[in-house]
RNA sequence: UCCCCGAUAGCUCAAUGGUAGAGCGAGCGGCUGUUAACCGCUAGGUUGUAGGUUCGAGUCCUACUCGGGGAGCCA
């Protein structure tokens, strides 16, 4: 509609007419005030008189308090009884709330009745039981001015309908409107403070590892280079290969893909200690729970062993599960709904429930005597497969599992060996352990570390691996050393498990893989 | 990277090798203290890209691009 159009286009937002005119009480505008006193500096008072609340705070206020609500509209449905009803968010909870506008507002045959999914408006007026159903407060609008509008409603890429999440990845920038991606923020968030929570009511100290790593040390996975070097013609060396001596770090660099290595220094003069940050791995991993690009959470404990550590997984996952159905509530009970049936009992039957430990040596026989006929081979001293996981974790025990004690031949270098005949195996094993959700596969991979200087040398000779490339590494051995053992969360498989939500790239908001980086 | 499937209106999907349709969304109108409202009308398309077969291709063939599911790698 041409003429709307050049209204919303040519129109002053009141907000900002306002701004331009004498103030009362020599209120400063909005965007240059500071507020001293405050600890809550925001929301704080604007060009309206009365206070802008969070849309959840008003949901709980007393009737009758007057207030000024910001937001983005979700629906507006009219009624001819002459008033139109705008479901308001703000993202501070999971509801909208009501704004009941009546047809003797000013603007209302000229915008409120043109309001569409996705403007932003402010809304003052008078919070009041409603009068409708299914619904506590809603507010009496005595004022909606429209801070931003829809240029063109017909082709806003997320109106009020059913989207699929493949099309909303594509829209990354405008799906954290949506009931369902917003409620993935807000529980991710909250797993995100709570794991923080965890770790410090326990005394162990949050240790920023580096993103940046000299490559020799990780030897995990394919990993992104870090380079100033000129990509078109770099520096040679005499033998023709790129001079990394003249890249920045005067020597090869990448992306970390585990803050382990370095995590156990700090573990070695602090007892308890933990990583959260971002990981890299250079997989080209095209699967509903790989990224790019994700966030891991590396606690690191000493004078442990793997009980310890298996404890720690425990724990730290039932004290996440109980966190988040406490502080979300309000999502938890959407993604219930609508994401995954059954999903709060799950989570409360994982939190009331010891976690099943299984040594591999008796998972193989487990799959051995499966009545389910596999299709990659069971044996000992195998990996197991994707469906030998899921057998486990999702039919066999159906609840978490704790895998401990693989197979050396299989683990990385670092592991501890363990005893010979340690649950009566074979071959030699390492401690290690994977945490199995159903679902998800595997979430947490841990594992003790090996302390004793001579084992971890045969084991890097075994492997092919340079002692002097890992001297500092090889140090903590040699000064103090102590048992200690940690494991690895991955945080969006955790956010998968917790909201039901299949695709890990829903779970993160701007996810990376193999050729997506558009936001 | 491998296997399988897919790409048609803003979105989700139909359409025997022969005039491209529906639902949702959007706009307008009707009805209504509504609430995933309901009823009616209207607009909206280079059928992913490039080539080929054919009198004729959304439909068949080839390549490419992108997306999904599964596998591997792992968290």
């Amino acid at each position: 509609m041409e003429g709307l159009a050049n209204t919303a286009a040519g129109l002053p937002l009141a907000s900002a007419s306002d701004r331009s005119l004498p103030r009362p009480r020599g209120a400063l505008p909005l965007y240059h005030r500071t507020n001293h006193r405050s600890r809550e500096s925001y929301p704080m008072t604007t060009t309206a008189t009365s206070a802008w609340l969070k849309v959840k705070d008003a949901l709980g206020a007393s009737p009758g308090t007057t207030a000024t609500l910001k937001g983005w509209v979700r629906t507006r449905r009219d009624s001819k009884a002459g008033l139109s009803f705008i479901a308001l968010h703000d993202g501070t909870c999971h509801d909208a709330i009501q704004i009941v506008a009546k047809n003797d507002l000013p603007n209302y045959e000229a915008e409120i009745a043109h309001l569409t999914t996705g403007c932003a408006i402010e809304a003052e007026g008078e919070l009041v039981e409603s009068q409708g159903k299914g619904q506590g407060l809603e507010m009496q609008a005595s004022d909606v001015r429209v801070v931003g509008w829809v240029e063109d409603p017909d082709t806003y890429p997320v109106p009020m309908k059913r989207h699929t999440m493949e099309y909303l990845r594509e829209q990354a920038h405008l799906r954290v409107r949506t009931n369902t991606l917003g409620a993935v923020a807000r529980v991710r968030h909250a797993l995100a403070m709570g794991v923080h929570r965890f770790f410090d009511e326990r005394d162990f100290y949050y240790v920023h590892t580096p993103i940046i790593t000299g490559s020799d040390c990780e030897g995990a996975g394919e990993m992104f280079r870090v380079s100033t070097l000129d990509a078109v013609n770099p520096p040679k060396t005499p033998e023709g290969g790129i001079d990394y001596g003249q890249d920045f770090f005067g020597r090869d660099a990448n992306l970390t893909v585990s803050g382990q290595l370095n995590v156990e220094t700090y573990c070695s003069a602090l007892s308890r200690v933990y990583t959260f940050g971002p990981t890299f791995r250079a997989e080209n991993s095209n699967t509903s729970r790989h990224l790019a690009e994700f966030w891991m959470i590396e606690p690191e404990i000493a004078f442990a062993d793997l009980a310890d550590d298996a404890r720690l997984a425990e724990e730290m996952l039932k004290f996440l599960f109980d966190d988040v159905l406490t502080r979300r509530a309000d999502d938890m009970a959407f993604f219930d709904q609508r994401i995954e049936n059954g999903l709060i009992d799950k989570l409360r039957h994982v939190i009331d429930s010891p976690f099943r430990v299984l040594p591999y040596t008796e998972a193989i026989s487990i799959l051995k005597n499966a009545k389910k006929s596999f299709e990659y081979p069971v044996e000992w001293g195998l990996d197991m497969q994707s469906e030998h996981e899921r057998y486990l974790t999702e039919e066999y025990f159906k609840q978490p599992l704790v895998v401990i004690n693989y197979p050396k031949k299989i683990k990385a270098f670092y592991m501890r060996l363990n005893d010979e005949g340690t649950d009566g195996a074979p071959e030699p094993t390492v401690a290690a352990m994977d945490v199995l959700a159903p679902g998800i596969g595997e979430i947490i991979g841990g594992s003790q570390r090996e302390e004793r200087l001579d084992v971890l040398d045969m084991r890097l000779g075994e492997m092919g691996l340079n002692k002097d490339d890992y001297w500092w590494y090889r140090d903590l051995r040699r000064y103090g050393t102590v048992p200690h053992a940690g494991f690895g969360l991955g945080f969006e498989r955790l956010i998968q498990f917790c909201t039901g939500m299949q695709n890990i790239r829903d779970v993160i908001p701007f996810p990376r893989a193999p050729r997506q980086c558009e936001f």
